[in-house]
DNA sequence: GACCCGTGGGA
DNA sequence: TTCCCAAGGGT
């Protein structure tokens, strides 16, 4: 097997075209050439096209634009994107990454940004402990003089908020440091290109499979490499239905030469959902402003913006429930139950019925009330409750 | 290692 | 509808 590369004659960025000459030699191929114009020179190898060469120029031809990718990378940029797209998929976070490092462009910045104001602008990506260690990454680094990230593997990893992945992720995607990232894209790629059977969360799989990315990393980028991995995996290797027929793996791919690369890797564990029912009490007052207050305990949502929410019993009215918590000082009428909200907090499924009572403007403590709307709100708040706010502006608009 | 955290989209 | 899961980290 031979490999070929098309080299721009005078273009300054040798960032060749590399593909496959199979068993072909170079003129059979003139179509390639044609197409590219005379300005074109085409090298020929006797070596064989690695399975890392066949990973990177399919990425380079295949890489989706997103607004972290710029280049030079910047580790900022990369941090603020890594830590976002945990958990998170990319479509999401894109509009988000804009907004955050165009208000915060360096660490800086955001070290001198407020919390509230940081977790502003995170409200509806979830997982807020991300914003809050984020930010607080930022005051440790710029605090300690310093207002770069350490272009360090194990400097990183002690910073708040980066964990294995993401110190690999920044360390060779901003600094070109060979460190392999292991995602759940990567995992599940790497179990099925080696047909490994183990679980890829347990420490033995993740060891076997970074020493498989990093027999990749020799005469490449090991950031590209690793960006390529995850691409791939987002991309073409999908947990269900992979289109295998566009993968540049797909000769050494043992999953699926043995006919069945989705069985790779082994399903997690699934773990029980609980189903609640909350009340959500919508104090609503005569400038359409709703009344919300700080979140204070238990595990979820806490330090968010919500309007006040309560346990519901099975049997209990959500009318009277409501009502019990109207707080000292607000003028109110009585409440009306609107139609359920669906909201999902990792293994909960909850139920929220919404009630909405008119009342009067009043002044409340500051620290735990404010007056507010959707995309008004001073500190972090949740998708639920641009949820809430719909399902009683849409009711009303038809009453 | 087990369990915790938000959210929305696709199958 | 229900289930899975997505560029994980902290405890």
């Amino acid at each position: 097997m031979r490999s070929a590369r098309l080299v721009q004659v005078g273009a300054k960025d040798l960032s060749p075209l590399r593909f496959d000459l199979g068993n072909r030699t170079e003129s059979q191929i003139p179509g390639v050439l044609a197409s590219q114009g005379p300005s074109f020179l085409l090298f020929c190898h006797n070596t064989p096209m690695t399975t890392a060469d066949a990973l990177v120029d399919w990425f380079e031809g295949h890489a989706r634009s997103l607004p972290w990718r710029t280049e030079p990378r910047d580790a900022y940029r990369t941090l603020v994107s890594e830590i976002m797209l945990q958990q998170t998929q990319v479509d999401r976070v894109a509009p988000r990454f804009v907004e955050f490092v165009r208000r915060w462009p360096d660490l800086k910045a955001l070290a001198a940004a407020s919390e509230d104001d940081v977790l502003a602008i995170w409200s509806g990506l979830g997982y807020y402990r991300r914003a809050r260690l984020l930010h607080r990454l930022a005051r440790e680094v710029v605090g300690s003089g310093r207002n770069q990230l350490p272009e360090d593997i194990e400097a990183l990893r002690t910073l708040p908020g980066i964990g294995d992945y993401t110190a690999a992720a920044v360390g060779s995607l901003a600094f070109g440091l060979e460190a392999p990232v292991l995602d759940g894209n990567v995992q599940r790629v790497v179990a099925r290109v080696t047909a490994s059977d183990g679980d890829p969360r347990a420490s033995g799989g993740q060891t076997r499979m970074k020493a498989w990315v990093r027999k990749l990393f020799p005469g490449h980028h090991p950031g590209v490499v690793n960006e390529a991995l995850m691409e791939l995996g987002a991309t073409v290797c999908t947990p269900s239905r992979p289109r295998c027929d566009s993968c540049p793996l797909l000769r050494c791919c043992k999953g699926y030469q043995a006919g069945c690369p989705e069985e790779y890797p082994p399903p997690r564990k699934v773990r029980a959902t609980e189903h609640l029912r909350w009340v959500a009490v919508c104090f609503v007052g005569s400038d359409g402003r709703w009344l919300l207050r700080r979140v204070q305990e238990g595990p979820i949502l806490r330090g968010l913006w919500l309007p006040p929410l309560a346990d519901l019993e099975a049997e209990a009215d959500p009318v009277s429930v409501a009502m019990g918590l109207v707080p000292e000082g607000l003028m109110v009428e009585t409440g009306t139950m609107f139609g359920a909200v669906r909201h999902h907090i990792t293994h909960r499924r909850i139920e929220v019925i919404p009630v909405l009572v008119p009342t009067l403007d009043a002044d409340l403590p500051a620290a735990v009330w404010q007056w507010s709307r959707p995309g008004e709100v001073l500190g972090g708040t949740s998708s639920l409750f641009e949820k809430l706010h719909k399902v009683i502006r849409n009711n009303e608009k038809d009453s």
